[in-house]
DNA sequence: GAGACTCTAGCACGCTCGTGCTAGATTCGT
DNA sequence: ACGAATCTAGCACGAGCGTGCTAGAGTCTC
C-alpha cells in the first residue's frame, strides 16, 4: 500500500509496541505476532524492518536505554545542588507511565538474560550508566573528586534508587510516592555534607 | 514403575527443577516439558502431580518464599544486636547459590506477573514479609517500638537490601561482596545508634 | 510509460507449547 | 491371589511460535 516509510520512525513504533506488550502481558508474551498486532501491522511488515526476533528485542532495549539517558541529560538545572540532584534521580524512579514502562522492560531484561545473551551487554551498559550517574551526583554534592568513601556513597545511592524503584513498582496501586522521594532527598543531603538542611 | 512415591518430596523435586530451568534458560523457557526433563521424569508423571502449568509455578513460587522464611527463622543468634541483624539480612542477599536462585526466581515472578495473575499475590506476600522483617530488625536495633521515623528507617533498609541484591546479581562475576555487606552494616549501625530524626 | 525498488500481505514449514486422554506397569489392601 | 489404587509412559490435538518464501501493490527514477 505504501512506500518509503520513515524506517527509523517505524522502528521506534515497533519498539514501543514491544514495551506495551511487556507491560500488558509479560515478557514471554513478546512474539513477532503479538508485537505486530500491537503496532497494527502485519508480521511481514515487521519482519521487513526487523528480520529476526532478536533484532527486535535488542533495538527495543537499546532505545529504552537511550531514551532514559536523554531524559536525564535534558533535566533542568536548579540552583540548589540537592534539588538538582533530586530532579535527576527522580527520573530513575517509576513515577510516570513511561519511566514505569522502562523499569518493567529493564526487569524483563534481567529476567530473560539467560535466554538472550545479546541482551546482557545492554543490561550491563544500563547498569554501569546508572552507577556512573550516581557517582557524578555524589561528586557534585560533596564538591570533591571521587575517593573511596565517595565511591561507597555513590554505590549506596545507586542501590537505594534501584530498591525504591522496585518498591514503587510493586506498590503501584498506592498514590503516595512521597516517602520514597523523601528517603532519597535525605540520602542526597547526607552525601552533600553536614551543613545543608532539609528544605 | 513404582507406586506410592512421596508426593511432597516429588513436588519439591519438581519445584527445584523449575528454579534450575529459570536460572539456566530464563523464565520463558519454563514449560512442562523442560521442567520434566530437568527433573528426569516424563511429562505424564509431572502432570500427575501438577495437572496444570499454573499449579506447578504457583507451588514453586510458594516453596521459594517458604524456604527463605525458614532460613531466616533458623538464623543463629548473636550477642551483638548489629551482628545478629546482619546475619539475618545477609540471607536476603544473593551470596550463595540457593539465595541467588531465589532472587532470580523472584525477579522472574515480577517480570511475569502480568501474564500470571496468580503469582502477584505470592510476590506481594514475599514483599510484605521482607518489609515486616526489616521493621522488626529496626525495632530491635533501635530498642523501641515502631514510630514514623523508625518505619521510614525500615523502608530505607528494605530498599537498600533489594537494591544491593540486584547489584550483586548483576555483578556476578566479581568475587567481592564485601562492599555490599559493609554498606548494610553501616546502615544497621545507623539505625541502632542515635536517631537523628530528619523530619 | 517502463522498469526498479520498497513495502505489504500472507502462506508454509517444522517446531514447541499446554493439556486431554488412554494403556500398561507396579504395589497395596484384603 | 486378586481387584483397586497409584504412578509411568506417551500419543494426539489445536494453538502459537520463528522464520523462509513468494506474490502483489504502491511509488520512485529514468
Amino acid at each position: 500500500m505504501a512506500r518509503t516509510i520513515d524506517r527509523d520512525a517505524r522502528k521506534v513504533e515497533l519498539a514501543e509496541a514491544v514495551w506495551q506488550v511487556i507491560i500488558d502481558k509479560g515478557i514471554s508474551a513478546v512474539s513477532v505476532r503479538t508485537v505486530a498486532q500491537q503496532a497494527g501491522v502485519v508480521v511481514g511488515s515487521l519482519r521487513h524492518v526487523f528480520p529476526t526476533r532478536a533484532e527486535l528485542l535488542v533495538f527495543s532495549a537499546e532505545l529504552m536505554v537511550q531514551r532514559a539517558t536523554e531524559r536525564v541529560r535534558a533535566a533542568p538545572g536548579y540552583p540548589s545542588k540537592v534539588e538538582h540532584a533530586l530532579e535527576i534521580v527522580k527520573h530513575f524512579l517509576p513515577l510516570e507511565p513511561d519511566t514505569r514502562a522502562e523499569l518493567e522492560v529493564n526487569i524483563a531484561l534481567i529476567a530473560e538474560s539467560p535466554a538472550l545473551p545479546e541482551l546482557t551487554s545492554i543490561r550491563d551498559h544500563a547498569y554501569r550508566g546508572l552507577g556512573d550517574a550516581c557517582l557524578q551526583i555524589a561528586e557534585m554534592l560533596a564538591g570533591r573528586p571521587r575517593d573511596p568513601a565517595l565511591v561507597r556513597s555513590a554505590r549506596r545511592l545507586h542501590a537505594l534508587i534501584d530498591g525504591l524503584a522496585i518498591h514503587l513498582l510493586i506498590e503501584a496501586s498506592e498514590r503516595d510516592n512521597v516517602w520514597a522521594i523523601e528517603i532519597l532527598q535525605e540520602e542526597l543531603v547526607r552525601i552533600g555534607g553536614t551543613e545543608q538542611s532539609v528544605h
